[in-house]
DNA sequence: CCTTGAACCTGGGCGC
DNA sequence: TGCGCCCAGGTTCAAG
């Protein structure tokens, strides 16, 4: 379910419960995610204790106090939640979710923090997700992270960045603005929803949004602007889900999120005065759904 | 370099 | 109730 504001949601429920937290065992249920653990994973994790819970693009970080970092991205599928040891797991807190059965529970952390336990378990029915050990002084040049663009939070995405990345690109600005090189973390979804909130067309040729002298475009530095809304407007929703703490679901993000263009094929497009309908196409095998209309 | 398509894997939804 | 088909938030690799 990830993109980068679910991932962030994620981090954010995992952080009071396992920042700072000693990890006293873990199960490690199958040999594989997307591909083998780290050899000796568990061993190389037991009893040490997490000093931080980081985020970069869609990864998730957790800083070990024996110079350890376990890099974890969740693929398409996967999940976090937490049982804390004096709460009962019944299947109703987790009637909406049809992992409860624990078919696909395939790490689960022993937490102590300060006397209170908690499990924290990592569901992934269709295990694109992985983890992996890589010590925190070779993070940065490990190549999961050394050619990432600049997160669109914040300032690192801007319209002259933009311009000055795309006026050289004649492909088209799904593609673009999918490619983790020119910025980390956006996904299928997101792009769709800031090209609707811009109003360019997903077939759009990217250069044609720079101007002969490489500066941005009207257009791009809305853009822009909306990049840095959608993403925002999507963390606050997903962090409002979580109150509670004890669900850790990116889906509930996306659950709650309004879309106006992903997934609204057929539907009336929702910009003022546009008689537009939401369209499906593909583009490199992805569906991209936008308002042929008013979408340029 | 760039772009596309397939692959990795399971499950849900739909039509018949 | 079941089968077959299509679809899915990501990433990587091979091939054109």
């Amino acid at each position: 379910m990830p993109e980068l504001p679910e991932v962030e949601t994620v981090r954010r429920g995992l952080e009071p419960v396992m920042h700072g937290a000693t990890i006293i065992n873990a199960d490690q249920n199958r040999p594989d995610l997307r591909f083998p653990f780290s050899e000796n994973f568990v061993a190389r994790i037991k009893d040490c204790k997490i000093t931080d819970i980081k985020r970069r693009s869609k990864y998730l970080i957790f800083v070990l106090d024996n110079d350890l970092t376990i890099i974890s991205h969740l693929g398409m599928s996967g999940s976090f939640r937490i049982v804390k040891e004096n709460s009962e797991d019944q299947p109703g807190d987790f009637a909406h979710e049809k992992s409860k059965d624990g078919k696909h529970d395939h790490f689960v952390f022993h937490l102590d923090k300060n006397g209170h336990r908690a499990k924290v378990i990592y569901n992934d029915p269709r295990r694109f997700g992985f983890m992996l050990l890589v010590p925190l002084n070779e993070l940065d040049e490990h190549a999961y992270f050394k050619d990432l663009g600049p997160e669109p939070t914040g300032n690192g995405v801007s319209s002259e960045y933009l311009a000055q990345k795309l006026q050289t690109k004649s492909a088209p600005m799904k593609s673009v603005l999918l490619d983790q090189r020119i910025i980390a973390g956006l996904g299928n979804i997101y792009v769709c929803e800031a090209l609707w909130r811009a109003r360019i067309s997903p077939e759009r040729k990217a250069s044609t949004l720079v101007t002969k002298g490489g500066k941005p475009s009207a257009k791009l530095s809305s853009l822009t602007t909306h990049i840095h809304d959608v993403i925002g407007d999507a963390i606050r929703a997903g962090g409002s889900t979580l109150n509670d703490h004890i669900q850790t679901d990116g889906k509930m993000g996306y659950f709650q999120h309004q879309f106006n263009a992903y997934g609204q094929e057929g539907e009336r497009c929702q910009h003022e005065n546009c008689k537009g309908v939401i369209a499906r196409i593909t583009q490199s095998g992805r569906s991209s759904f936008y308002c042929p209309k008013c979408q340029t």
